[in-house]
DNA sequence: CGCGAGCTTGACGTTGTTCAACTAGAGTGG
DNA sequence: CCACTCTAGTTGAACAACGTCAAGCTCGCG
């Protein structure tokens, strides 16, 4: 976790999509303010509950998002690439981190403070409605992932988590895992055995390639069926 | 599902919260536009995946909001009650409705343009943070939501329900369901049969009272308790 | 070569669903 | 006013899915 040197925003290859909305000025603001972070693979980088006093957003690596329990398992929420920032829904109620973040990979990440954000929000009617529009992407998510855990078995919601790494993460049909398989599991809200047992059903059955974490989806129309039929 | 007349929206008791921030002649654009419809129980005000071109304002009455399923049961993600209006994720997505709300008691709804929305959204800087603020809370729920159904078996779901229930609908320890069983199964993620298993012992246990629809926490303390540990 | 973390597998137990039967109350038509 | 029906609620028994537990395995690394 140290500072590193980093392009101005204004010309950044990685930088969020959120900020296209910006100005020259309005970015160079951003810019002057932001702290640019490396994270080793498997740091925290923010903890369920503690304030919140910046957007954080991803220039490279993997995030997980999850929630954490004392009682019961992890359930992860979401992931975070780059070109993506880290909503944080405390930021406009409580002032509180609702999950935690850790680096799957090594991450590189600028965090924003919040004020600023707020400011722009206020002063750039585009960057309040791409940030509503994400926002509301980020709740389609939710929803969505309500829909998977509750309303499927295990293969049906192993099924998504695996569609939605190939399409949403690694954007290959063909990929090498960073995560684990308790993150996996965690991810589809399952038990880790059971996790590995779905997922070896699924290679039995032809329907993805497994060999330690290189996965390849050989029938994705069989696996979209799986993931209807739940 | 009629028209009715209704006071304007200046001088509105039931108005949404959300309409504070907005000035007179804001207000007299959103009332000249708005339509007041009410709805009697079991009716669909709207159904998952058609389009969404209003924002649904309650007036009177409550509204349950879930996702179907063909396959399974569905699952109540929120309720929606007077001076809230229902969020709608599609709005600025897909266009598109991400779940089927229906009335749950008579209720009385004044349906407002998106149109109108959007442009207030882009025109007062304070209706968008408070609407940002809004959203920021929905996705809290909906997080929470996550973590109880998936993280707790159904004591500590029930428990979670009858809790939010008493805080957020009924706004008292004792209560009239307007919610049928199948409703408290589906908003907790259980079965008609759980759920009413659940109830039994909490009764037993003299945490709630139950005569038919009426209900009474006894032991608040001991239902937060269960809530906690799952 | 040995150690340890993460992965894998099988046996077993628990939770919660499914299914089927029964009850109570509300609405309907003779 | 009384059967009749229909729906929502309730209960118990059987069953399936999934989690738990314990053991063994693999692979990278010192």
């Amino acid at each position: 976790m140290a500072k590193i040197i980093s392009t101005s925003c204004i010309v950044c290859q990685n930088r969020s999509d959120i900020f296209n909305s910006l100005g020259p000025e309005e970015l160079e603001a951003v810019n002057c303010q932001r702290i640019s972070v490396h994270y080793n693979a498997g740091e925290v980088i923010f903890k369920q509950g503690t304030p919140c006093y910046y957007f954080v957003c991803i220039t490279s690596g993997l995030v997980k998002l999850y929630l954490e329990n004392e009682n019961s398992h992890n359930i992860i929420i979401g992931l975070a690439r780059p070109v993506d920032y880290i909503f944080m829904p405390g930021a406009y109620v409580n002032y509180r981190h609702q999950f935690t973040a850790v680096a799957c990979e090594d991450t590189t990440a600028c965090l924003i403070e919040s004020d600023i954000w707020h400011d722009l929000i206020k002063t750039n009617p585009n960057f309040a409605n791409d940030f509503i529009r994400k926002m509301s992407l980020q709740s389609i998510e939710l929803i969505d992932k309500i829909s998977s855990i509750t309303q499927k078995q295990v293969f049906g919601r192993m099924a998504d988590v695996l569609i939605y790494l190939s399409k949403n993460i690694y954007f290959q049909d063909s990929f090498t895992l960073t995560l684990s398989r308790q993150d996996l599991a965690d991810f589809s809200g399952m038990t880790k055995e059971s996790a590995i047992r779905a997922m070896k059903k699924f290679k039995e059955d032809q329907i993805i390639s497994l060999k330690g974490n290189n996965i390849e989806i050989l029938n994705p129309f069989l696996l979209e069926t799986i993931s209807k039929n739940g």
